[in-house]
DNA sequence: CTAACTTTGTGAACTATTTCACAAGCCACC
DNA sequence: GGTGGCTTGTGAAATAGTTCACAAAGTTAG
């Protein structure tokens, strides 16, 4: 199969969420037109993304919302359930077990961890940290395949490397620093500095750019 | 001037980074191969890159750190201060106010808001919590061009317009919500949900892809 | 059953971004 | 001051991603 963009994915997930909607409102069939007004993007831009897996919909008539819900699931890989690790029990970390839709979409927190003293053994949600130095012991265990890395850089890689180690196969970063994972693993990078600067820059150079994200 | 890609822009940023860290370290020259290594990106790019904005180089010698970090914080509009709202005295709003490298890089806090009545008016790090109420009014007195909004989705669109209405240029959107937004303001926008769902998806089509971010 | 209308699926065209490859410039050493 | 060794800056080529445009297929109304 043709290697997908990462592009196509990102909307493949914006399109379950809102066909997730219809659904519940009970709407029994979108057009690719109407999802894509939904979504912030093109009609033509929806089938293609959508033909890259199959062909979802009826001419004249548009998508079967259920069905067209249940395939992007699959898709995307969200029947089943992933096991999740967070690594560091900051504020980023809580935001993220805070976060409703996280369970909802089968990620469910198998451990908190963090090298803090004052952190390790203490309540943090519904869970308690745990101690940094069993995070590898507890991966293999777990066979957890998915980190949350929210750590402030410094020793960022060194715990990339350990994750990689116990065998996670994909890391979601909020921290701050270039980090680097051998092809077999995934790794999708958060930065809010970047983002910030990414304004900074729109504002100084005046473009009359915009960005609907 | 030609429109800079956003992904340019992004990668701006990281050099920047870098050069401070070979700044602070006392090295006076880095070649595009050296930064290339360190960012994980080629040689290529990052004198492409650069080549959008000027001349910096030296032939046979390599870009002078000292002098490309100050030309960087130029084009990327950090010799000056930012005012920055947020918008929800939540974990997220919380993580990014804690975040050293925010105040750094010239990005100052001047408010934080919220409309849960438990939550207005105690303090939030060295803030104190405002009421959603007075948000149109201060950004309009302290003229604030970005803003940050960290608050569930429900209702983000709604307080964009509001933000927007108010002078607001920039935002950074932490709401798991499709937005949009006017040509002349700037949007980027965080969905925590789909990175997962991306990494999701790459475990399950196992491609052996990989994600240098 | 037919005609008018709607909407998909998809090659082809276009646009954007990255990579290549190399002439030109600069340094250092003799 | 010439020679050899690096490294930049940049058109041109290649690759990636988006948009166009239309035949094919389905729906609805009469």
């Amino acid at each position: 199969m043709k290697r997908i963009a990462d592009s196509t994915v990102r909307r493949l997930s914006t399109y379950l969420r809102y066909l997730e909607d219809l659904d519940t409102k009970g709407q029994q069939t979108a057009s690719s037109d109407e999802l894509a007004h939904l979504c912030g993007t093109t009609s033509a831009q929806v089938r293609k993304d959508l033909s890259f897996f199959g062909s979802f919909g009826k001419r004249g008539l548009g998508y079967p919302v259920h069905e067209l819900t249940a395939h992007l699931r699959e898709i995307l890989g969200l029947e089943r359930e992933w096991k999740v690790v967070i690594v560091g029990a900051g504020k980023i970390g809580a935001a993220l077990a805070n976060y409703r839709g996280f369970r909802q979409r089968g990620f469910r927190i198998v451990g908190v961890y963090d090298n803090d003293p004052n952190k390790i053994g203490k309540p943090w949600g519904e869970a308690i940290v745990h101690d940094m130095a069993d995070l590898a012991s507890d991966i293999r265990r777990e066979e957890a395949p998915i980190a949350v890395l929210a750590i402030p850089s410094d020793d960022a890689q060194a715990v990339v490397n350990e994750l990689i180690g116990a065998g996670v196969r994909a890391i979601l970063s909020f921290a701050p620093a270039q980090i680097t994972v051998p092809p077999h693993v995934s790794l999708k990078s958060v930065n809010m500095a970047i983002e910030l600067e990414g304004l900074s820059f729109a504002l100084t150079n005046a473009l009359p750019s915009q960005g609907v994200a």
